[in-house]
RNA sequence: GGACAGUUAGCUCAGUUGGUGGAGCAUCGGUCUUACACACCGAGGGUCACAGGUUCAAGUCCUGUACUGUCCACCA
């Protein structure tokens, strides 16, 4: 006997010991000079303030299967790790702390802070890198990056500049989304819309010469004293007369004009619109092609200001009270009205985003949209191909990429202001005087880089640019990114505009987009709701494993995953099955590994039935792994093990286990070899308990022990492919499954052996039933087995057809006779059901002409099949109704 | 308003090119059969959302409807 295993499967143990391995022989660490296709992935860098939810892990699992069945492909992997410096997120975590000691960054200052920022990524930032070793990650910790690294930021140095230098960056005024709360610029995907409730003010707008007036509708009364004009519709006829005269602003009297603009929407509101080109985005538009005045009057403190007149220092939501009022005091409030309407909230702190003009960075993503937008799908296919729309849908419509942001935990952004000449300088080093005028007094822009920027230069950042590095000759582009399309804009789309333009090829081959991890009801996951199920609680209760299997096993392409802790513990069985099949594969073989045996020319049709199997699930496998199908890949794997291997392959081959000799010899043999390809087949989405157990197998004679982690994907066997012989299995399976529901529905304890009697329909039946006898004697436990082609079988028998096989087993002492009656009723119906069906397709002359020949040929074997069933067990029947009545 | 997905057994989901509807869990009955009770054996359970159409044949292809969900854009 070999090394046996513990009786069940401990996960903790073992996954330490694996991980710990793993690490310190640096076993995912490629040599860029070592031979094999390249394949590399980048990991996609979690927040390092983040803490490893099922969102990751889910994202983390399918790279990690990706990466090991690669490299069992032979290739040269590199799967890069890494964090990301999150700017507003991390900035938000290190003033909480702060907080709590009574400070404010202000109180430390902008250097003292982000050494404290530094100081608590040394203490935490190693936290989320721990969990995703957690999850037996074969990432390359010697190549771990974090965006804020000295070389990450000599990347988006070097691209900001060159980017300015070829106008692609630019800076100016424009109208943002301020967070009033974050205190900083947000890009338009940053900010989420929400339906909220809110009202709908008509307001009466007075005509400066008092001869007419005009009622617009607004929801932001506050944002009054900020209007610059009125617009209608040039079409609308209850308007068209006010164009071009003057009304005059509530509350602060300016005189505006009244344009026209087909931008207005005459359905809604009273069809007339006031304009505020400084806290509305369309407004802004307006206000820039219509040339209005722009009178900023909400600062970034939500407070109003100066221009706002009488309104000046009031909050906006006292400003919106008082306006109403006033308004509503001088009779022209016309109307107040519900309406449900979508606000605006930073998708960091919530909190009500106001659009706020102010000198920002951009960059001009309307131009490098084009080249990302063309690489789809030529250069980069997307998986699955529903989300092409959405992508070349968001390219097209891009609006150019706010970049600066007002925090201080980010890459400053390179460019200085000369107090000489006032002129603007932008390099990658820090300059010491002012190439224009000399001057020595330089102040750097006191904003830095949306944290999306530096990750939109991950593929190549990480890889050393913009050294000449060895892994970016080998490894640039990646093959894969695979996350969540809810980062398709935010990340995907940025690295494929930054890939081309720095690097001239697209950053990846594939993009595979996974779905969302949803709970039991299908509601997104998230801490507020509470409703999260922790990947750390399941990998400490369940396994690493069980929790990977499960993941992998739901991942069927363009579909949510709905989990539940259910679930995983109910895949902890599967792992635990993958454990015990082989304490009893090591229960049966030697120290030393079985001697080879021929294969393809191997007699016993379990093993030829179970080989043929296993190339069949070979190629399955690799075929779904290929094709980013996990789901089917964790399916077949599962199947093949459990229902084929464990409960079919490995109880045939007890009795050859006891019977030694030559017949133990070759059923170790062929259990080593299936048993081992199985183990590797599995191994990269369960890889701790394959490792462990593939250690303890016996290893072949002159072999080292070897890490599975290393080992080739099973090539395949062409002379197993034996399609006939597994067939023949199907009649064996059969005639047991036969009497084991003989047995269970007639109440006969399944350990009484009884007798049983067959009449095959041929020779050639008869002589393959004789060959295995010994199968169906041990599975179906029988006491005697007799067959004849024609045969006299007893009155009082329970009966089944098997593929033309009567299977026939004589009922004795204190049987269920009634019960056997409705048991071959229920049967015989069921094969009327399905003859009545077959015939009408048969009769069907259509059917006949039209089908191809091989259907038809088919559906008449299928015909003739049935009939022969039903006309064997009716005469079974006639002979039971004897027995009763003689009974 | 635009786009995309989903609707299959009590639950969660598979269903590849149209050709006899599957799995896991749950349920019911029976078993300690020398790896596993985290197991084994067996059983029940479905007008494949609805309505049309194409076809000899539709869960599968086409059109429409209903419901659910997601994303984008927002009309002040």
């Amino acid at each position: 006997m070999a090394d046996t295993l513990p009786k069940g499967y401990e996960p903790k143990d073992v996954e330490d010991r694996w991980r710990a391995h793993w690490e310190q022989e640096k076993t995912f660490t490629p040599d860029p000079s070592a031979p094999g296709e390249p394949f590399s992935i980048v990991i996609p860098p979690p927040n390092v303030t983040g803490a490893l939810h099922i969102g990751h892990a889910l994202n983390l699992t399918l790279i990690d299967v990706l990466c090991r069945h690669a490299r069992q492909k032979g290739k040269n992997v590199l799967w890069v790790p890494g964090t990301d410096h999150a700017g507003i997120s991390t900035q938000n975590v290190v003033e909480r702390a702060l907080a709590k000691e009574g400070k404010t960054r202000q109180d430390l200052g902008r250097e003292a802070f982000i050494d404290r920022v530094w100081e608590w990524r040394a203490d935490y930032g190693h936290r989320i890198l721990d969990q995703i070793k957690a999850l037996g990650c074969s990432v390359d910790w010697t190549r771990l990056r974090f965006t804020m690294d000295e070389g990450l930021s000599k990347a988006v140095r070097k691209v900001f500049v060159q980017l300015y230098d070829e106008s692609l960056i630019y800076r100016g005024d424009y109208i943002i989304n301020w967070c009033p709360r974050c205190h900083t610029a947000l890009a338009d995907d940053e900010v989420e819309h929400e339906d909220s409730r809110g009202h709908l003010w008509s307001i009466r707008y007075h005509l400066e010469d008092g001869s007419d007036s005009v009622v617009v509708a607004t929801t932001r009364p506050e944002t009054i004293p900020g209007d610059t004009a009125v617009c209608v519709h040039p079409d609308d006829e209850r308007y068209r007369h006010l164009v071009g005269k003057t009304a005059v602003v509530p509350g602060v009297g300016r005189r505006v004009p009244i344009i026209a603009d087909s931008y207005v929407d005459r359905e809604f509101g009273t069809g007339a619109l006031k304009v505020t080109p400084c806290h509305d985005h369309n407004d802004w538009a307006l206000g820039r092609t219509h040339n209005l005045e722009f009178v900023q009057v909400i600062d970034e403190n939500g407070v109003m200001k100066e221009a706002a007149g009488p309104y000046a220092g009031l909050t906006k939501q006292a400003c919106r009270e008082k306006i109403v009022a006033d308004i509503e005091a001088a009779g022209d409030l016309v109307k107040v009205e519900e309406l449900q309407h979508a606000v605006g909230h930073c998708y960091r702190c919530h909190t009500v985003v106001e659009p706020h003009v102010s000198a920002q960075w951009f960059v001009a993503a309307t131009k490098l949209a084009p080249a990302a937008r063309a690489a789809v799908p030529e250069l980069t296919r997307i998986f699955p191909e529903t989300w092409l729309k959405t992508y070349y849908h968001w390219l097209d419509t891009i609006r150019d990429w706010c970049i600066s942001r007002q925090i201080w935990w980010g890459h400053r952004i390179p460019a200085w202001t000369c107090a000489g000449c006032g002129k603007l300088i932008v390099a990658v080093e820090d300059p010491s005087q002012c190439p224009h005028c000399g001057c020595r007094e330089l102040r750097q822009d006191e904003d830095v880089l949306d944290t999306w920027f530096s990750s939109a230069l991950w593929p190549f950042s990480t890889m050393g640019w913009p050294d000449d590095t060895k892994e970016l000759a080998r490894w640039y582009p990646t093959n894969v990114l695979v996350t969540g399309f809810d980062i398709l804009f935010f990340w995907v789309a940025r690295m494929m505009m930054m890939g081309l333009h720095f690097m001239g090829k697209a950053p990846f081959a594939h993009v595979y987009l996974h779905a969302l991890v949803r709970d039991a009801e299908g509601h997104k996951m998230s801490k507020s709701k509470g409703n999260g199920i922790d990947p750390r609680e399941m990998i400490e209760k369940y396994g690493c494993d069980a929790l990977r299997f499960t993941l992998t096993a739901f991942a069927a392409m363009g579909r949510d995953i709905r989990l539940s802790e259910e679930r995983i513990e109910g895949y902890r069985h599967f792992v635990n099955k993958v454990w015990n099949a082989s304490r009893f594969a090591m229960m049966n073989l030697d120290e030393a590994a079985p001697a080879p045996v021929r294969l393809d020319t191997i007699e016993g049709l379990h093993h030829q039935w179970i080989l043929h199997r296993l190339e069949a699930v070979k190629a399955e496998m690799d075929r779904a792994l290929e094709e980013y199908r996990f789901n089917d890949a964790a399916q077949a794997g599962y199947k093949f093990l459990w229902s084929e291997f464990c409960d079919w392959y490995l109880e045939l081959i007890k009795p050859d286990m006891q019977a030694g000799q030559e017949r133990k010899a070759t059923a170790q043999y062929v259990l080593w070899t299936v048993l081992r390809e199985l183990l590797v087949l599995l191994h990269p989405i369960i890889p701790f308990v394959t490792a462990e157990i593939w250690a303890a197998l016996p290893v072949a004679a002159g072999e080292k022990a070897t890490d599975i982690a290393l080992e080739p994907y099973p090539a395949a066997r062409p002379g197993c492919v034996r399609p006939d012989e597994a067939a023949r299995m199907e009649l064996i399976q059969g005639v047991i499954v036969a009497v084991r529901t003989i047995k269970a529905e007639l109440n006969i304890s399944p350990a009484r052996k009884v007798h049983l009697l067959l009449q095959p329909v041929d020779a050639v039946q008869m002589a393959l039933l004789e060959a295995n006898r010994h199968m169906l004697e041990t599975l179906a436990r029988l006491e005697t087995l007799d067959m004849q082609l024609d045969l006299e079988a007893p009155k009082a028998s329970a009966s089944a057809v098997v593929l033309g096989c009567q299977v026939i087993v004589p009922l004795r002492g204190t049987v269920d006779l009634a019960g056997e009656m409705t048991r071959l009723d229920k049967e015989l119906a069921k094969l009327e059901k399905d003859i009545i069906g077959v015939n009408k397709k048969l009769q069907n002359e259509n059917f006949v002409s039209r089908a191809p020949a091989t259907v038809v040929e088919a559906e008449r074997e299928r015909a003739a099949r049935l009939v022969d069933s039903k006309t064997k067990l009716e005469a079974l029947r006639a002979r039971f109704v004897e027995a009763m009545a003689e009974g």
